[in-house]
DNA sequence: CCGGACGCCTGTCGGC
DNA sequence: TGCCGACAGGCGTCCG
């Protein structure tokens, strides 16, 4: 489900109703996620408090005063602030209750999310060292992706979706970036030039920018820490849009597979 | 090193 | 109405 935008969102909503508050009480369900949850994780957080809510890629970073809760979403999680009253649904897997009343509850249907956690700083722990520049991070140049990207012949879009390249951008926003960067997402990497890279990199942070300020996108069960849906799903211009006309008006979307996963674009717009 | 396929899970939807 | 396959926002691993 949650690409970077979706799990910004989720931040921000946690942010100011969990931070500086200490944990009362954890309820672990289920351990089988994609890796299983930290053993006894209720003897190492509760007590503590919470410090900062911070965000690295598509995980989201709980820090407490002896190390780090990493969460990942995968595709069907949400992170969700409720009252300590409310009862949980078959896949609420795991409660965090802190002393005021409040609930942060991580679903999952499929499971394909983690909670780990970590006492060295967080940016060291294996899931996360090797990963690439955040979108807005200037080592992310039209110099850097041109450099990387020589030799290359996975499509563009598979490209942009390496984490090691660059982090955040997933199924969704690859499409959407590579449609405002009029590049054609099957192109082979190492046949961008300098000045589509340089596009891409401003499509890729336009594209986020406006999907954080929208707080999402919301294609089946994205839901924000409050509950509600994002709003750029109605401001996306390829993405599930196949056979409707392009904002250009000279052509109709297309849809194709790409590295096993659905792809959209406009032939018109898109080379 | 690189690229492509696969598996992990459950829920939903469309076609027959 | 029911069944069955395809597909879904991620990503680590394996194989050639």
């Amino acid at each position: 489900m949650p690409e970077l935008p979706e799990v910004e969102t989720t931040r921000r909503g946690i942010v100011p109703l969990l931070t500086n508050h200490a944990v009362e009480r954890v309820t672990v369900r289920e351990r089988r996620l994609r890796r299983p949850v930290t053993r006894n994780l209720h003897l190492i957080l509760e007590g503590q408090t919470l410090r900062a809510v911070d965000r690295r890629a598509k995980y989201l970073l709980l820090v407490f005063d002896s190390g780090t809760l990493i969460v990942h979403l995968g595709m069907t999680g949400v992170l969700r602030v409720l009252s300590s009253a409310t009862p949980p649904g078959k896949h609420d897997h795991v409660d965090i209750v802190f002393n005021h009343g409040h609930c942060l509850r991580f679903r999952d249907p499929r499971r394909f999310g983690l909670v780990l956690w970590t006492a060295a700083p967080a940016a060291r722990h294996k899931l996360l060292k090797h990963l690439g520049p955040e979108p807005w991070d200037p080592a992310l140049s039209a110099d850097y992706l041109y450099a990387l990207s020589r030799g290359r012949k996975a499509a563009i879009k598979n490209f942009i979706m390496d984490g090691r390249v660059v982090v955040g951008v997933g199924n969704i926003y690859a499409n959407e970036s590579l449609h405002v960067a009029g590049i054609h997402p099957a192109r082979a990497a190492g046949r961008v030039g300098r000045a589509s890279a340089q596009l891409l990199i401003a499509g890729i942070r336009q594209v986020l920018d406006n999907a954080i300020a929208a707080g999402g996108t919301t294609l089946r069960d994205f839901v924000s820490a409050d509950g509600q849906p994002g709003y750029f799903t109605r401001s996306l211009r390829v993405y599930a849009r196949a056979g409707q006309i392009c904002a250009c008006g000279r052509a109709t979307i297309r849809h194709v597979v790409i590295g096993q996963r659905s792809s959209f674009y406009c032939p018109r717009c898109q080379h």
